[in-house]
DNA sequence: ACCCTCACCTGCACGC
DNA sequence: TGCGTGCAGGTGAGGG
């Protein structure tokens, strides 16, 4: 379930402990999870291929390999990473098993089934069309206050949803959305198009702001096998969300409380008299 | 071209 | 205990 900070710590960690060693096999046992490719092209783009580097783009993971290839996977909602001992057992729901050297295997487990792979030529990774459409990384120079506003304006969507639109803005997801639009003080339901150029600075600033304050959190966390599954707040804990959540509770700011709306088929959260 | 709804899965927390 | 309902941090396909 995770957004963009959580899947930059998972890459941090997958980078950390995979870079340099190699597929010594490479399962795809639910084959839906990578629908472009069969088991056996799956095996045969990976096997033998050695990890250069994890690295990312948006919520997509991307392994690049020596052997000219990138592996491109999604977590989805319930994707998760293991990495096994080899007196290890995989858990329920392992869709892809990597042998790695040394009798260690990369698992990838999904109980919900969204999660997804491909394996694509390096060269044209940025074309891939798991990527091609992407919005600027929101914690880069691109993701600037003049793409914001044009990417707002000539939009009737309501701006909760316009977040969700990785074409629009790429990393944030359900969590993230509540969170930047309380901090920036801006309704949920507003109009993108009508929202004004002040409010668009501040709004872009609480993006980049929540999911900052995420990474932060994971900056100093070992980057091993214990927080490959990317769960920075532990197990069983919640983030400490503003607004996300938090219906019926008591506004941070202001002490009126937090209202709970559905905006397409997701929840929203938010502050009726902080968020106009 | 745009925008909305639904579908894809399993499991958990809740109320009766 | 059991069963029904609603909910879950994502996104693509298909319809209007």
């Amino acid at each position: 379930m995770p957004e963009l900070p959580e899947v930059e710590i998972v890459v941090r960690c997958l980078d950390q402990i995979l870079s340099g060693r190699r597929f010594e096999s490479a399962e795809l046992r639910r084959q839906r999870l990578a629908p472009d490719i069969t088991p056996k092209k799956f095996a045969n783009r990976l096997v033998g291929a050695q990890i250069n580097f994890v690295h990312r783009r948006g919520k997509h993971i991307l392994f690049d390999l020596d052997n000219g290839r990138t592996l491109i996977t999604h977590l989805r909602m319930s994707g998760r990473f293991w990495l096994l001992d080899p007196e290890s057992s995989e858990p329920k729901f392992s869709h892809a098993v990597f042998e790695l050297d040394d009798g260690e295997r990369l698992v990838f487990q999904d109980q919900r089934h969204f999660g997804f792979m491909n394996v694509v030529e390096t060269s044209r990774l940025f074309q891939a069309k798991e990527l091609a459409k992407l919005a600027p990384e929101p914690l880069s120079e691109d993701f600037s206050d003049d793409y914001f506003r044009k990417t707002l304006k000539g939009t009737k969507r309501n701006i909760k949803a316009l977040l969700l639109d990785q074409t629009r803005v790429c990393g944030v997801g359900n969590i993230y959305a509540s969170e930047a639009l309380f901090l920036a003080g801006v309704r949920p339901t507003a109009v993108s198009g009508a929202i004004t150029k002040a409010k668009t600075v501040v709004l872009r600033e609480s993006i980049v702001q929540v999911m900052n304050e995420t990474l932060e959190l994971g900056a100093n966390i070992p980057l091993d096998r214990s927080n490959i599954g990317g769960n920075i707040y532990g197990p069983n804990s919640d983030g400490d969300w503003r607004v996300y959540g938090r219906e019926g509770e008591l506004c941070l700011k202001c002490r009126s409380t937090i209202k709970r709306i559905v905006q397409g088929t997701r929840s929203t959260y938010y502050c009726r008299s902080c968020q106009r």
